[in-house]
DNA sequence: TCTTATCATCGTATATTTGCGATATATAAT
DNA sequence: ATTATATATCGCAAATATACGATGATAAGA
């Protein structure tokens, strides 16, 4: 059991539901404020600021790189990470797509 | 180890957090489609929609309920769940807020 | 070359999520 | 009263997420 069944559902809704998933920990939203403030992009800063241990950082960091919410790259001892305005731009397209759909849909009144 | 941080985050942060992940799944986000469609709000209708069991769609109802994107009631034989617009109202603002501050912030410029 | 600093990854422990069958509950119909 | 229908909840198994120490990898500086 317990079978992932994420694949049955639509592109659209699978692609929403990661980047909801992306953002779905506190910590990954508090790295996305840090990064937009900062314009050194130092991995280091992020870790000094947050109430966590270097590697779950990292981790999330891998998170957010995966869900496209930010780029980066790392030479050794110098990390730069930044926010994907692009990725954001298109999150917030998409939730606002939903929020029309619904709302179009539900145009012929709703129950309660 | 693995003991919850979440709390050591800002409440905007947490509650915006926990929106999303209420949204983190497509079978959720197929829910809401569902629910803005129909006007009867009967959750029998749902689960023969989804390509999921009774029991699991029961699941994400309370889920949702909990986050409060929809509102609902049950009459023994008869279900009646509704969108909770003015919860999808504020998901809306505080995402706005979070991107706003993000904005102002990445002003002097981004380094990649 | 050796050391130091910075970051990723591995291994591991625990917590949470996902999914479903079985069961409980409560109304409506017979 | 009994049966049928609609939902929630329980209990369990598998999968994922969360967190961190330890270790590996890479580049800069001594």
């Amino acid at each position: 059991m317990a079978i992932n069944k994420k694949e049955a559902f639509t592109d659209t809704d699978q692609h929403l539901a990661d980047l909801c998933k992306a953002m779905a920990h506190p910590a990954r939203i508090a790295i996305l404020r840090v990064l937009a403030e900062r314009s050194t992009c130092i991995c280091g800063e992020i870790v000094d600021v947050m109430p966590l241990a270097q590697a779950t950082v990292s981790q999330h960091l891998k998170e957010l790189l995966n869900a496209g919410l930010i780029k980066g790259t790392v030479d050794g001892k110098k990390s730069c990470y930044c926010i994907n305005w692009e990725t954001f731009k298109n999150f917030n397209l998409a939730f606002n797509t939903l929020s029309g759909d619904m709302e179009q849909a539900a145009l012929n009144q709703n129950c309660c």
